[in-house]
DNA sequence: TCTGGGGTCCTAGGACCC
DNA sequence: TCTGGGGTCCTAGGACCC
């Protein structure tokens, strides 16, 4: 989408190999997507840009814009409430439709998604797959299925489970990811054939999860569409140029980080009940601390305080660390949220504090305000091994 | 040429309560 | 002198998805 999205506001990039990705002058950018013409000379998601150059070396580099793809997305979803009113995003390029009872399926499902999709790439530029079943999961196989059609569209029955999704490998099981395809393997169960087919003790160790997979494969699937429901959580994580070799260096990075994701907070008119911290070390081992907030908040310096505490119990083990990332979980609505029995004066100002520094920055950018002790915003620090004044 | 950033959900163990 | 059973909530880690 990410792709499509910057092919469609900047017309000459249409037809090139092109790619969504950071810097390729810092080593640690990676591929965020790859249009088709670029994944036709190998270039995959999450390769490093460097790898991407070396395999396709006149790819066009696109700057990730997470605000025009969440415009584009607006625009998709809208035209998709067009058709029902049952629409559940799952993430900004990706959504279930209830089509029951929707007036255009008399003319049968095949025709409507054509219509649908036809409809969303005259309004939207966007070229979607629609995978049409009984049961969300079956509409997602069927939707990944038919992405490999030239009409970008697929019907899946149960009956047709034998022939279309049984000879597939584990891996392409909408819920198996690498881990659980190896464990799989090792079993000797190699497609989704032979998951359907598997004696169900086989599958026992997978817990309640293998009994779902066994009941999926075999085409049952009858759940209902995901819930509507707000975020859970909200997070903002950056891995460095550099490894960090101790907490004491990390602070401003702390600092700015725990800015960004009150920043958000206060955008999205949410406050949050608790913070986590993770950190990841030079063998990409991860390390997870979590600890409620006093009351619930958007103040940066109220996540920050949490956040410093929970880096004072991380053990030695976590550095030399390449990343940091801090979430605002239990997450709940600023308006709805009752007000603190005992405010503080200085709790209330403090609020009204960052209410002006949200307005400023909504005006003059995110760097118009900085909090002290923070790391430079990346555009203004200095080239790796620059002059130090 | 090592491996981003944003999320969700599940599990196992421990604390704590009745 | 030892010690049941059920339940909830929290935490850290892990798997997975886009």
């Amino acid at each position: 989408m990410f792709a499509s999205c910057a092919a469609a506001e900047d017309p000459s990039l249409r037809g090139l190999p092109l790619v969504v990705a950071g810097d390729p002058s810092d080593r640690r950018s990676i591929v965020l997507t790859a249009s088709y013409e670029a994944r036709a000379y190998g270039v995959r998601t999450a390769m490093p840009v460097r790898e991407a150059l070396r395999l396709c070396p006149g790819v066009r580099i696109v700057p990730p814009d997470r605000r025009l793809y969440e415009r584009y997305s607006r625009r998709l979803f809208e035209v998709l409430q067009d058709f029902t009113p049952v629409v559940r995003p799952v993430s900004i390029d990706e959504g279930y439709l209830d089509l029951a009872g929707c007036p255009g399926l008399a003319a049968g499902p095949l025709r409507l998604a054509a219509e649908i999709r036809r409809t969303v790439l005259e309004r939207t530029a966007l070229v979607v797959s629609i995978g049409l079943a009984e049961g969300p999961w079956l509409a997602k196989m069927a939707a990944d299925l038919a992405k490999k059609r030239a009409e970008g569209i697929l019907l899946l029955r149960a009956e047709d489970m034998q022939e279309m999704v049984w000879p597939l490998a584990v891996e392409t099981f909408h819920g198996i990811g690498p881990k659980t395809a190896t464990k799989l393997r090792l079993m000797g169960i190699r497609t989704i054939g032979d998951i359907a087919r598997a004696d169900p003790t086989l599958l026992a160790p997978f817990g309640v999860h293998g009994q779902r997979m066994r009941r999926l494969a075999l085409g049952e699937d009858h759940g209902p569409l995901p819930e509507e429901s707000g975020p859970v959580s909200l997070s903002h994580e950056e891995t460095f140029a550099r490894d960090i070799e101790s907490p004491a260096d990390l602070h401003p990075i702390l600092v700015a980080v725990c800015d960004r994701v009150g920043e958000r907070l206060r955008r999205e008119g949410q406050v949050a009940k608790g913070v986590g911290l993770r950190l990841r070390n030079r063998e990409f081992r991860d390390f997870t601390r979590q600890g409620p907030l006093r009351v619930p908040t958007a103040r940066a310096e109220d996540l920050r305080q949490v956040a410093q505490a929970l880096l004072a119990r991380m053990p030695g083990t976590a550095f030399p660390c390449r990343l940091l990332g801090v979430t605002a979980y239990g997450l709940q609505s600023a308006a709805s949220t009752a007000p603190e029995l005992f405010p503080d004066d200085t709790d209330t100002r403090r609020d009204q504090l960052w209410q002006a520094v949200t307005s400023v920055r909504a005006r003059y950018g995110q760097d118009a305000v900085r909090p002290l002790g923070a790391q430079a915003p990346r555009s203004s620090r200095r080239p790796p091994g620059g002059s130090s004044r």
